[in-house]
This record gives structure tokens, sequence and C-alpha cells, in this order.
DNA sequence: ATCCTTCCGATTTTT
DNA sequence: TCGGAAGGAT
């Protein structure tokens, strides 16, 4: 038993007590583990994991192939993977059943799919072609939708499909119960109509959506619960976010061993927009007896002030269950709120202030410690640009990226139709790419045919081409389909010759000569390099780089005689990482500043970390309007907060281009409690420790809070050499005198609106060269307009001179009197004696 | 069939 | 602001 011991000695020493006791639970009882952000629950379920599988002195291993650890993201799985594999090495994580909900069950279907009636090749059909599938249906069932005066949308009738799915709603079941929206009869019946037609057509083209993945698993280990009867244990990470389809193939999955494991926290319970179910916790008490319940109260991973910010922020949610936590951290730095006049200075300072902070803590700090939280992609933009002038290389976390491309999708759906050629959402795709003169109506004239008939679409057009068909096409789109055919005549030749994926793809683009077609369509060289990257990955996958695959362990017995003994190709192979695969470019050794969307930031957590527009209309989204919505929206900004380690920062805007409109924006509902009524909140004025955040509303100092951030990274503390030359550097860098810059632009328009009794504020171009025309001069001033505080160089400056700052000082002295000009005018004529010198002059 | 312009409308979160 | 849809010219 040397590997137990080992990992006795090595792991779970490295456990709390409360942790270790619930990783070593009896494995025969169900466990929930439920505990708050950062108490360790993923190190406790992956340490379980490493514990059943190496077993113990009393109690013997179970085997890797039986052990199912489910999460629900590829980027979890990939966590889960690597922290397991540090416990119990690489060749044992390799045999666990290891992956997300969706790899999990995809490797059982490809392999018992044919017992529930799917064919071994089906496709994984990703929601672009879902819409393309539903587009069509809609244009079917035009016609009816006009008669009964109802407009659905692509978009919307796939999310409300896919939401039924997700409660193992049928077509038919759907039709049956109650509409979402009362009141709305004919919209429910023709929804239930494109669901039933969408399904058809899904069958049709032997191809899954993403929920039916989790369908026909869920199908398949209830009819032959044979398949997955050997599993002997079953762990699943972020429980409360699990779906009704998720909790039943938990159930299936366990139903032989009644062993589980889950860690959960239904504060942060995020995805109820996609049916998750926080009460599948309560429901697992009932469907489990003698269920066992740990508690973790402890939180390794922030700082007092940030777990005391985040706590008050969920704290406002009455109908929350309180729970303890806390942490043995330093209080650190307090946590930062700022705001701007628009996004522009926002993001800009946010990287300002990464740069800052890298300057004064160098060498201690990297890019990677640093991310930026958004509640949506589209903000992303503002902050890319930011980051790209001052060139700090950053990365984006989720959004599919990469395969999202269209000159990828238009490749992969050759490889999909190629697999499987009754791939119909696939063939349309391509048919037409590159253009050879098949338009909308020839398409839809093959299409109505192919659906008239209840033949394959590629029939159709083979008839076509074989001049057997009843359907005339003509001139142009006749050519085009006859060079599309023997395209893929050609094509399919080669898959018998077992290609590689990688020559295949090759193949597919010299015979279709799809790079003659980017050259012609523009932006060639930047799509060109995708294409080189789908390359790359195709050769990638081909290569023993096993260790991102979930390996389903070779069958003992057969269950139908019928079954061929059938492994994937490697087309197969590629075209489902493909379809499952989110995060490509995860290139973790390059050091880049994370851009994330708090969805995604689930379960991570970085040094340091802003969330962008903490405004209303963005936390909580415009569109939330029921109390459960706005909850969730709450806890969505308590996850981002609860992501930081050591400094937080909070930004907003004023004013903010939206749905191409400014918008006037207020500070969030979540936030503006905990903010003082002197400081435009709504909060008690004279704050106290208790009742209150104590915001930093300038720039934290950085210097006083290094040993706690050390601490936490576990890095050393730069020398005090090294701090004094940073300082001295950082004073004659760019990054101060445009942190002053803004700051300076900032009070000067604070004060010019409060003078102008909120009339307006200067035109973004005026703003815009008013920045550009602050001088280096320009910043040497302003100590007149409360200047002094905001100042983020002198902040850290001061120490070293024996000035002290409360943090949370203000700027209240903005609206002393003042001449009536404009503001920036009176900031190139003044002539204060400034910090600025006072600082440089100290040394 | 394709290319071009014009207009409209609307912005979540993920597998 | 920008991307998609719809409509018109070639
Ligand atoms: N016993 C411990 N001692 C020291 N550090 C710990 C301990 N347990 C966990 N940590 C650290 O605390 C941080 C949070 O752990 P982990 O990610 O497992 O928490 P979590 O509960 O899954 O968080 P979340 O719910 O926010 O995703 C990690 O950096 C982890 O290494």
């Amino acid at each position: 038993m040397s590997n137990a011991d080992t990992l006795r000695r090595l792991a779970l020493d490295s456990l709390s007590p409360s942790q270790r006791h619930a990783a070593v639970w009896d494995p025969e009882r169900p466990l929930q583990i439920l505990a708050g952000p950062g108490s360790g629950k993923t190190r406790v379920l992956t340490m379980r994991a490493a514990w059943l599988v190496l077993g113990d002195a009393d109690r013997r291993p179970i085997k890797p192939e039986n052990c199912v650890v489910v999460t629900f993201t590829n980027r979890a799985a990939r966590e889960m993977r690597s922290r397991i594999s540090a416990y119990i090495g690489p060749s044992m994580t390799d045999r666990l059943l290891l992956g997300t909900f969706h790899a999990l069950c995809v490797k059982f279907l490809r392999r018992y799919g044919r017992l529930v009636g799917l064919a071994n090749n089906f496709t994984i059909c990703d929601s672009d072609d879902s819409i393309r599938i539903i587009k069509g249906v809609i244009e079917q069932q035009a016609d009816m939708l006009k008669e009964s005066g109802v407009t659905i949308k692509a978009e919307e009738a796939r999310t409300e499909i896919s939401r039924a799915k997700a409660r193992l709603q049928t077509a038919e079941a759907f039709r049956k119960a109650c509409p979402n929206a009362p009141g709305n009869m004919d919209r429910h019946t023709a929804m239930a109509n494109v669901y039933k037609d969408y399904e058809l057509y899904l069958r049709g083209s032997k191809a899954c959506d993403f929920d039916d993945l989790l369908l026909y698993a869920e199908r398949l280990f209830c009819l032959h619960p044979g398949v997955c009867s050997k599993i002997e244990h079953v762990l699943v990470d972020e429980f409360q976010d699990t779906n009704a389809i998720q909790y039943a193939l938990m159930q299936r999955l366990s139903a032989a061993s009644g062993r589980v494991s889950i860690v959960g926290d239904p504060d942060q319970s995020i995805y109820s927009w996609r049916n998750a179910e926080v009460s599948n916790l309560e429901k697992m008490v009932h469907d489990f007896s003698g269920i066992k319940r740990i508690y973790l109260e402890e939180n390794f991973r922030s700082t007092g002030a940030i777990l005391d910010a985040s706590l008050k922020v969920v704290q406002q949610d009455r109908m929350r269950i309180n729970k303890g936590l806390y942490t043995a951290q330093a209080e650190g730095a307090p946590v930062t709120f700022r705001t701007f006049d628009t996004e522009l200075e926002e993001t800009e300072y946010v990287a300002l202030e990464i740069e800052r902070q890298m300057q004064l803590a160098r060498p201690m700090l990297r890019y990677a410690d640093f991310c930026i939280l958004l509640r949506f992609n589209a903000l992303s933009r503002g902050f890319e640009a930011a980051l790209r002038r001052r060139r700090i290389p950053y990365r984006m976390l989720g959004g599919q990226q990469f395969f999202d491309r269209v000159e990828i999708k238009d490749l992969v759906a050759y490889l999909r139709v190629l697999d499987n050629p009754a791939y119909a959402p696939g063939l349309l795709r391509i048919l037409n790419v590159p253009k050879r003169g098949i338009g909308k109506a020839t398409i839809s004239a093959v299409s109505g045919l192919a659906s008239a008939q209840r033949i394959p679409i590629y029939s159709v057009l083979e008839q076509i081409s074989a001049r057997t068909s009843e359907l005339s096409v003509h001139g142009r789109a006749l050519y085009g389909i006859d060079t599309f055919v023997s395209v893929m005549n050609k094509l399919r030749e080669r898959v018998q010759q077992g290609l590689s994926v990688n020559e295949l793809l090759t193949c597919v683009i010299e015979v279709t000569e799809y790079k003659t077609y980017l050259e012609r369509e523009g932006d060639f060289a930047s799509r060109w390099e995708n294409v080189r990257e789908l390359l790359t990955f195709a050769a990638l996958c081909a290569g023993d780089d096993e260790r991102e695959e979930l390996y389903l362990p070779p069958k003992r017995t057969k269950l139908d005689p019928e079954e061929q003994e059938e492994e994937p190709t490697p087309l197969r192979t590629f075209l489902e990482s493909s379809a499952l695969a989110t995060d490509r470019t995860d290139d973790d050794t390059n050091d880049k500043v994370t851009i994330a969307t708090c969805h995604a930031a689930k379960g991570l957590e970085w040094p340091i970390v802003f969330v962008a527009a903490v405004e209303d209309g963005t936390f909580p989204f415009y569109r939330s309007t029921t109390p459960e919505m706005i909850a969730e929206e709450r806890r969505l900004l308590y996850v981002a907060m609860t992501r930081a380690a050591s400094n937080l920062y909070l930004c907003s805007t004023k004013r903010r281009m939206m749905a191409g409109e400014w918008r006037n924006q207020k500070v969030s509902m979540f936030v503006t409690p905990l903010i003082p009524c002197s400081r435009g909140g709504t909060g008690l004025s004279a704050p106290t420790k208790t009742d209150a955040v104590m915001w930093c509303f300038t720039s934290p100092l950085i210097q006083d809070f290094l040993h706690t951030t050390a601490r936490i990274l576990q890095r050393s503390v730069p020398s005090e050499e090294v701090l004094q030359q940073n300082r001295i550097e950082y004073k004659f860098s760019d990054t101060c005198t445009s942190l002053d810059k803004l700051d300076a632009c900032r009070n000067a328009a604070l004060q010019w609106r409060s003078e102008m009794g909120n009339v307006g504020l200067p035109s973004k171009s005026g703003f815009l060269s008013a920045l550009n025309s602050l001088g280096s001069a320009a910043l040497q001033h302003g100590s007149n307009l409360g200047m002094r505080s905001t100042h983020a160089a002198p902040a850290d400056l001061q120490q070293s001179h024996g000035h002290r700052r409360s943090m949370s000082s203000t700027t209240q002295n903005a609206s002393s009197a003042a001449p009536q000009a404009h503001p920036l005018a009176r900031f190139t004529s003044n002539n204060t004696a400034p910090q600025r010198k006072r600082a440089l002059g100290m040394h």
C-alpha cells in the first residue's frame, strides 16, 4: 500500500481537519459537501477521488475505470484532471471516467448508441447547425405560423427547445405542458411544432444536439443498466448547477453502487437560465438514503477584505440561508471601488493599474496574475483595445472563439458530412461554399424534395448529378451540383484510403480550392492563419495526446450480439473534440492577463481581479425581472468577487454606450447599500467595519500589502532596495503619467459637471482631445481640484515620506468655489505646487 | 445567383 | 455601433 501511504503523507496532510474528514468519509454513504467559495471543495473532491482509487489500510481501492468524475465545463474537467494526476499520476488518472457530462455521455453513446437507436457515426450538432435546422423548419412551417399570427425566431426556439430537453421533456410532452409564459397558447403550440420537426430533422440527419447527448445516454443507462453497472463511485463537481437531466444521469450512473459524492454551493448557483436547479441538493437528500452533509467554513483563497465585501453582497439576499465562512488570511488591501465617466476611462484605468501593480511589485507579479471579469462577452472589446494600446498580453477565456470562425466551421462541416453523409445541416452549409452558383432557390427545392420523398439530401444531389432526378436544375446551379458531387466523391475515396485527419483536411482544402476562395473573400491572412491552426489541431489530435481524452475501458461482455467491436476512427475522434472542446488556445505557458465572463470564471481564481461594469443594467443584467433572476445576478457578482485572492477592484461608469445609444448608468444596486451616502451610495454616512465595506475609492497602496499578496501567492517579497528602485522607475514611467492624466481628467469632469448643475459633460471627442492635449505641464497641477487624494502615484510615493492616508479618504472638496470655466482650460493655466514634483524631489 | 445598399433592431451567461 | 436581413440592381 505504498501508494496510499504516499497519498496520506503528501496530500491528505495538506487538508484541514474538516476537509480531511470530508475527503475520507465512508464511501458507502452518499456525501454532499456544501461549502462557500475558496473553501477547497475542488481540492477535497479530487483528493477523495485519489483516495478512492488508491485505497486505504482498511479499504480496498476501486478501479479507476469504475470511478466517474463529472464536471460542468471542459475547463473544470481539465483542472480536475491535472489535480488528480498530481496525486495518483497520469497513467492512473487516464483510466478514470473523468470529463464533462457531455464528454462522458458521448463515450458511452459511441459504443452503445445503437442500443437506443443511434447510428455509431452520429454527428454532434452544434448550436450553429441547430439554428440552421430550425430556420429550415420555421420556413417550412411559414404558412402555418402566419395563420396563427405567431413569429418565432430561430434563436428563441433553440433555447426554448434546449430548456425543454434539460427538463427531459419530449416534443410531445412539451406540447402538453403549460406554456412558460401563460396566455400564449398559439405560440406554445407553434413552438411545439417546431420542436417536433426539429427532432425529426435531427434523426433524419443521424445527429444529436448537445442536449440529446445527455438524453440518449440517460435512456441508455435506463434501458440497459448493464453498461454502467460496474461503476463504483460517482463524483460531481459544482452540483448546484446541475439540471434535471444531469441529475437523472447521476442517478443512473450510481444506480448500481449507490455511491456518490458531490460538492456544491447554493450561493454560487448561476446557471438557472439553463434550467439548473439548486433544489437538486434537497432532492438528493430524499433520493439517496443515509446521505451525509458536510459543511466547510474556512476560506483559503481570499483576504479578509475581499471575503468581507463579497459576503456583504451575497447576504443582501433575504431568502438565503446564511452560512459561516471565514478566512485565516490577513485583512489585506481594501477592495477598490471606482467610477469612471465612460468605458474609455474604465478600460484605460484597468490597463494602467495592471501596469502600476506590476511595476511597483516587480518582479513578484506576472500578467497571468490578473483577471478582468465581465458580465457578458461584448464588454471585452474595450478592454482588449485598452490592453493592446498598452501592449499588455491577454487571452480571452471561454467564448467558443476558434471553432466558431466561419472558415473553421466550413472545413469541419466537410469532415462531418464525409463521416456522416446524412448530416443535412452540414451539407447545406457547404453545398455552396466555396461559391458554386447554387442559390437559395435550388437549395430549397432540393431539401423540399428530400423531405417529401423521405430520402437524404445527398441522394437528391446524386440523382440530379446523374440526371435521374425529377427535379430540373439548370445552368450554373446544375454545374455547381455536379462539381459538389464529384468533390465529395473524390474526398470519400480519400477517406477510404485511411488518410489521417490532417491529410484529409489538406485534401478538402485542395479539392474544393478553398484557399482561392478565401483569397477572394478578403481578410485572407488571418483566416488562412486559422486554417493552419486547424491543421495543427488535427495533427495534435492524431498524436498520442490522449491525455485529454476520456477513455472507456474495453468491454468485457457484449450486451448486444449484433454490435461490432469498433474503435472510433481518428476522424470521429477529431470531430468529437472539435464539437465538445470549447477552449483551444490555452497556452498556459504564456504570461497573459485573462479576460473572462463571470460564468467562465467559475471555479477559478486569480491574485488580482477587476470586475467591470458593476452597474445597474449589467449587474443585474437589465433583462432580469423577477426577484429570482435578480438574486441570481447577485450571486454572479458574488462568484466574480470571490475569484480574487489578494486584490479586488470593482469598476463602473457613469455613461455607457449600449444598443447604440448612450445610457446614464447607476452604480449596481448590489453595491450602493455598501457605499456611504457621502460617496453617492445609499449606505450609512459614517460606516463602520461591521455594517459597511471599507472601500478604497482611489488607488490602493501596494507596498503596505505586498507581504499579504506574497504570502497568498507563496512568493517572496522583493527586497526594500528593489522596491525603492521600483518606485523611482514607476514615478518616471508613462504608466504614472497616464494614471495621473486619467485622474486629473476625471476630477476635472466631475467638478465641471457639478458646477454646471449636472447639465452635461464634455463631448466624447472634446474629452479625448483634452486627454491628449494634457501635456506633462498640466499634470503637475490640480491640487485645488481635490486631486491629491485620488492621485495614484503619490499614494505609494508618499509612504517613504512618512505620509499616511486613510484608504477611504475622499475627494469631497471637488466642488469648492471655482470660476465658471471649462475645467481643462483652468488646468492648463493653473500653476500650483504639484504633488508630482514634490514626489520627484524627495530622492 | 450574387453583389450591393439600406434599414432595422438589439445586444447574457455554456455544452 | 455593428451585424444581419431584406430588397434591388446586375
Ligand atoms: N487546506 C488547505 N490549505 C491551504 N490551501 C488550501 C486548502 N484547501 C484549499 N486551499 C486553496 O484554496 C483555494 C481554493 O480551493 P478550491 O479551488 O478547491 O476551492 P473551491 O471550494 O472549489 O472554490 P470555489 O467554490 O470558489 O470554486 C485554492 O487555491 C486551494 O489551493
